[in-house]
RNA sequence: GGGGCGUUAGCUCAGUUGGCUAGAGCGUUAGACUGGCAGUCUAAAGGUCAGGGGUUCGACUCCCCUACGCUCCA
């Protein structure tokens, strides 16, 4: 079987079990600060495990592409020096949400792998949780009962809370699980040692395959465990795994999955997979990263320096690294790979292939960035090594080479081995070490449990209709970041709206009789509207009447929907291509990014924002339809973001023409956005622009700025063609600038003429003195030409100025008085002291300042003096 | 969110505890050599040292702020 016939048999076969099969949903987290990427199978129904989502249905089955390199999961770093980590994989899933339970999960795995995918049941085990006194739970005797009607005893095993026993985090749903192991050695292999000892041992070629967790508890913070009233069912079972055993090949980049991308990698390198070992490390490290990444791409995250945008980068970059150093690529070659890989994923991922050009374009970019940092860094790493005295590169330097020039230490060490010198490793760690530590400490955040007040039912949003109403507090909990403490309300039912979908969330207040509550702002967490406020209610069991700021909301909302017109204003005017790739509003200006391969002209932006402006004048009256099945929705043509999560039933945002899935809030009509005005447009990424843009108030202000600065100007100038003046003054003022520095080069010119002829012989040497009101830079320039005129022989020359009422000293001798030991440096700090300042310089030339304006005329006497001493 | 580094001529970069009236290479322009081109030599032009504020007799250099870019950590 194919890889592809493979995940077909997976869905059709739960489908065949009354499943509904579901798409994956995207790799890339929006709205939950505790994951930037999918990480397993459940992401996208935890919402619905901690009861606060609706079940979409009872059962469920599903693939789903996850990411492990940050976290609870990094394995980053393993990816490709063995035969079966992975960044990106996919996840195949069978769910039941408070349906069956652990006899029906456990018969139905084992139909799937022995009968419709044959798998050999002698190659087969399993284990059950046996139990944790800690957590005062017995063995799981359910599970293994199950079991030992499909399987002889002595192939289930019994595993501990590390192995056996899943959670989510550190509080939440969790629960005792089962797992399927596979043993994929020779038969030989098998005779020697039995598969049994080798289950959990890290062994490459006997390997967990199926996950089944059993949710019955949830997790407190104190540690504790609470009984769930629903139990469900979460499986999660490696693809990748799952091919490799069906194939019967001894690693998963031996199946069809990557070995397309290796023969490609070593064909390009001309290089044979299998031969060396690490161009295979290579070839298996850039075979699976550029999965992570085309995936991650598509699901709108560009490679960028900060979250989730910086972990595909680093992802990326390890990839171009192996390729660089291993398979000796030193042209962008990643790219390259994008066609192979939508051509075999994009069937089942169509994503892909929708983004397959926005993909290579953003991957060869960055190739090319990293290509120029790697060079620089070698630049770097040479220069420190030829003024290198000894054998060891010092662990700061390499850490300053990889924090500051994104230079990977391995490379450090590798190329360190080829000049046969050390790199101090344990300096290296030690910077890494305090940097996390610093990071760690900025963003610590402690979470308490939730208190609960009354039932536990979901928030009702009334915030569409009304901005102010009573609500009452169902739960809440302390937060407590750096030195700050504060308090997350969850209501009954709210008027603000949270943030979520590039919406800023509502601020306002909260009061009763008694006290009034500033909410600060309002976050999704888990799809729960949490509202921030700094203190918490002395009463918390009353009902408190809720208000939302009136005014920053309605400029959120214009905002809003200026960004809606603006999306649709640009697919008129640029084209279709024009798809989404992020939006924020909040009160102050709307942000809008869009695939385009262009920068905007100024007269495609005017277009755009004329385009806007009209749809604003004819004040079209928005159409808010909240329950639409979500294919009436499509049919109706609405513009839906990939990546974003819709339920059955979707909210139709439409003006006009402009329809678009939406949940956030909007104008009544078009009308109210007052007015709407681009003010930058820029690139963020290949292929990727962004527009900032204003509407209402913000545009009045501007226009008031720019009509308030052209009046200024025109009254200064007292012309009306204020561009035909201001250009005259500039090239007037350009001739002036000439005809002043004539003039000063005359002036200087002149006055150096006149000392020369005053120049005098005192025992022996050229003197000139001058005393003279005039910029201390004249009187420097003189000096030089003192020192050219005397060609730096026998001269002194003294100077002393008040030039904007300020002292100046000045001194000057000629080389061989310098050598003599006289020091200008010197001389004018003691002869400063005269005019209460101080100075200093080179023994040759030196400048002091000083306050009292008076004694000039003695300070230059006195630096006479001191210099014929 | 927390750090580090960078921004100097059209381009690539030097600039040493603050003080040689800001330098190099490439490029540009002009002249010379050569029958012409390539080339070589000579010379010149070209800088608000990212922007703003501060300390100082004096700031490219030190301090603060801002912008942009790079980079690491979370």
């Amino acid at each position: 079987m194919t890889s592809n016939e493979i995940r077909t048999a997976f869905l059709d076969f739960f489908a065949s079990k009354e499943h509904s099969i579901v798409p994956s949903a995207s790799m890339v987290v929006k709205n939950d600060p505790t994951l930037m990427f999918t990480n397993a199978g459940m992401n996208q129904f935890k919402e619905i495990f901690l009861g606060n989502s609706p079940k979409i249905s009872p059962r469920i089955a599903d693939t789903q592409k996850c990411l492990r390199v940050s976290g609870k999961h990094n394995d980053l770093e393993e990816v490709g020096h063995d035969t079966y980590h992975h960044t990106m994989f996919e996840m195949l899933g069978n769910w039941s949400f408070g349906n069956y339970f652990k006899k029906d999960a456990i018969a139905w795995a084992w139909e799937f792998l022995t009968k419709v995918v044959k798998l050999n049941p002698e190659d087969l085990y399993v284990t059950v949780f046996e139990g944790d006194e800690k957590d005062n739970q017995p063995k799981d005797i359910e599970s293994y009962n199950y079991w030992k009607e499909i399987i002889s005893e002595d192939r289930i095993l019994e595993g501990n809370k590390k192995d056996n026993f899943w959670e989510m985090g550190d509080q939440g749903p969790c629960g005792p699980c089962s797992e399927i192991h596979v043993d994929l050695r020779d038969e030989n292999q098998k005779k020697e040692i039995s598969g049994k000892d080798l289950v959990n041992k890290d062994h490459p070629l006997v390997v967990e395959i199926w996950n089944l967790v059993f949710i019955q508890f949830n997790r407190l913070a104190n540690g504790s465990l609470e009984p769930l009233k629903e139990k469900h069912v979460d499986t999660g079972m490696g693809f990748e795994r799952l091919c490799m055993a069906i194939q019967k090949k001894k690693s998963n980049y031996e199946t069809d999955i990557f070995q397309t991308y290796i023969q490609f990698l070593a064909k390009e390198s001309n290089k044979v997979y299998g031969q060396d070992k690490m161009a295979d490390v290579a070839m298996r490290v850039c075979a699976d990263h550029i999965r992570a990444v085309a995936f991650a791409i598509a699901d709108g995250q560009l490679p960028s320096n900060a979250k989730q945008g910086y972990v595909i980068r680093r992802i990326l970059r390890r990839a171009i690294r192996y390729g660089y150093t291993f398979l000796e690529f030193k042209e962008p070659f990643m790219y390259k790979i994008v066609p192979l890989l939508v051509e075999k994923m994009g069937g089942q991922f169509e994503e892909l292939k929708r983004n397959e050009s926005l993909i290579s374009k953003v991957i060869k970019e960055e190739e090319q960035a990293f290509l120029r940092t790697l060079s620089n860094g070698i630049i770097k790493f040479e220069k420190y090594t030829e003024s290198l005295t000894n054998k060891t590169i010092d662990g700061n330097f390499a850490f300053e080479l990889f924090d500051t020039y994104g230079f990977p230490i391995d490379l450090t060490c590798l190329m360190a081995k080829e000049k046969e010198l050390e790199v101090d490793m344990n300096g290296f760690e030690q910077n890494l070490q305090q940097q996390k530590e610093r990071s760690r400490n900025a963003a610590h955040i402690d979470t308490d449990d939730w208190v609960e007040i009354k039932g536990g039912e979901k928030t009702k949003f009334l915030g569409y209709d009304s901005l102010n109403d009573e609500v009452e507090i169902l739960r809440y909990r302390k937060i407590k970041q750096k030195d700050k403490t504060f308090y997350q309300l969850v209501f009954n039912q709210t008027p603000f709206y949270a943030e979520l979908g590039g919406q800023i969330g509502d601020s306002g207040y909260i009061e009763n009789d008694e006290e009034k509550i500033n909410v600060i702002n309002t976050k999704t967490e888990n799809g729960l509207a949490v509202h921030l406020v700094n203190s918490l209610p002395k009463n918390v069991n009353s009902s408190f009447n809720a208000y939302v700021n009136v005014e920053r909301r309605h400029k959120i909302e214009a905002n809003h929907s200026a960004t809606h017109l603006l999306h649709y204003a640009l697919k008129e005017v640029l084209g279709s291509h024009i798809e989404q790739k992020g939006s924020m509003v909040d009160d102050e200006r709307l942000r809008f990014d869009f695939s385009h391969f262009a920068k905007l002209t100024n007269e495609e932006i005017q277009k755009v924002e004329m385009k806007v402006n009209a749809m604003i004048r004819q004040n079209i009256i928005a159409n808010d339809r909240r329950e639409v099945p979500i294919d009436d929705a499509r049919k109706l043509g609405a513009v839906a973001l990939f990546g974003e999560k819709y339920g059955d039933k979707v909210r139709v945002m439409q003006f006009g023409d402009s329809i678009e899935l939406c949940g956030g809030t909007h104008v009544s009509a078009t009308g109210n956005i007052g007015m709407f005005k681009i003010v930058s447009e820029s690139a963020i990424a290949a292929s990727v622009r962004r527009i900032e843009a204003i509407t209402g108030t913000k545009v009045e202000e501007l226009i008031y700025d720019y009509s308030s600065m052209v009046d200024n100007v025109r009254f200064t100038l007292k012309q009306a063609n204020i561009q035909q003046a201001i250009q005259k003054l500039v090239s007037e003022n350009d001739s002036l600038k000439e005809s002043i520095e004539n003039f000063q080069k005359e002036k200087t010119d002149s006055l150096f003429d006149q000392l020369k002829n005053k120049t005098e012989l005192f025992e022996g040497v050229n003197y000139i003195e001058l005393n003279l009101a005039i910029s201390p830079n004249i009187i420097k320039d003189i000096a030089y030409r003192f020192k050219n005129h005397f060609n730096d022989n026998n001269f002194v020359f003294i100077a002393g100025s008040v030039f904007d009422s300020k002292p100046t000293l000045i001194i000057m001798l000629s080389q061989d008085l310098v050598k003599k030991g006289k020091n200008a440096g010197s001389i004018v700090r003691e002869a400063s002291k005269l005019i209460q300042g101080s100075g200093g310089g080179q023994p040759f030339f030196a400048t002091a300042g000083g306050k009292n304006t008076e004694a000039i005329q003695d300070a230059i006497l006195k630096a006479k003096e001191l210099i014929f001493a």
